[in-house]
DNA sequence: TTTT
DNA sequence: TTTT
């Protein structure tokens, strides 16, 4: 058993590339607030975070550096070798599913501050959007 | 072990009611959509919910019906006599911390749509929006 | 986002049906402990869960009444006519995976004791003991 | 929202520590079996946990390498300077309430071969074991 | 290396 | 209607 569910606001727009085999691989940022403090600023816990295939192409389309997103998945493990060449050890969300919780009006005014000088710009017709769950079949995974 | 996680909307505004030892007990019912049919309609679980002691105040004061939330809680059954005689079960995500999900613009908006012959009224402060959780210590809750 | 995880032991053995069309339907109810009370009794809660196809399958060989499991899935409710024409509502699990926490002792014991008239009964071959999950493709599911 | 759920076996014995003001910190790994291939061997992702206070103390009293427990909490990272000075990042898992999932039986064999010379050793009477969660107050800890 |  |  191995569960992760993390809500919060991407980092970083999802960076999209593709395996040799053709395989959609989308690599992102979360950051999720910390329960405030009473005191204190708003501090942020920020988790990398993998996902694959179709869902990954949908997630990084209808996506946005600074969207509000629910994700869930699983949590995984991996080291690689530094350019020291010493072992590092990293830790990743594997998404298996999320949900967009941007309302259209926020999709909407986002687009148009990214794109002000196209008056006729339409919102993406989203059909993840109202919180409804794109889900990953995750058997067919390179993994 | 026993958690639930579940992000919707308020099905209605939350009912906030005390215990005769003057606990704050908060009951909502909040809607989750399901996946979406690619031919379908969008449908929705609804689940009911209980809060407790000051989250349960909070939790009331800074939500309202439609309004996007996450909760994590337990889940916890229950059995009842009904007005035939017969025993009841129900099942209940009992709320160990939140997070609201509106934006400022959306609660102001509703806000306004409430009271909109009250040119005066300012949006709540509220410090739980923007995503910082609200938790409960649930070692000296009535159950 | 719709997410449960529960570990506890199941109060029956699975219940293993199939649709019409052919598809294997498993249900059962797991016993969750609530955590101890200081001066009280161990609590427990009951949930009913059901599981799809060939997990529902393997689910029903490799489990029994008693053993311990982890499930994760997600919460659905539905509503239903009883007898007296009254709409009932309820609350499960739609398991989507599972993992057995039996050790391959505690399996062959409970076998033991089912069937110690059979002095060559073999310990089945599971392969999900040890903690690996058995996962379920929900895409085909009939929901 | 930042939740973790994990079923795994200790990678190692709990390593128990106390902070400079007295509060109780255990640190250990968690082995999670990954969903099994068909074709291969048993993998696993190995994860930090952090625990904090009495429930510290209460799990490294009662759990040993190798036993199996369910944890759940939520996610963090932090960075920090090795000895090259280069900024490495971590991510670990706070755990705020656990499960033991060893039988009695297990725990007591295992105590044997630990301790065989010592004929009149009893099996600790262990309050979490049968399922029950230990669970920790967070909003006194010191993050 | 970070979001509102 | 319930498990150890």
């Amino acid at each position: 058993m191995n569960r992760v569910v993390l809500v919060g606001r991407l980092a970083r727009d999802v960076e999209l590339r593709y395996t040799q085999s053709g395989t959609a691989v989308g690599s992102f940022s979360i950051a999720v607030n910390r329960r405030k403090k009473v005191d204190g600023q708003p501090e942020a816990d920020f988790f990398n975070a993998t996902i694959w295939q179709k869902a990954a192409e949908n997630f990084a389309n209808f996506t946005h550096k600074g969207a509000r997103v629910a994700i869930e998945g699983r949590l995984q493990t991996s080291s690689y070798q530094n350019k020291e060449g010493q072992n590092v050890f990293k830790t990743e969300v594997i998404v298996e599913s999320f949900d967009l919780l941007e309302t259209r009006a926020e999709s909407e005014s986002y687009k148009q501050g990214q794109n002000s000088n196209d008056p006729f710009s339409q919102p993406a017709n989203n059909p993840f959007s109202g919180g409804n769950e794109m889900n990953i079949t995750d058997d067919d995974l390179p993994f």
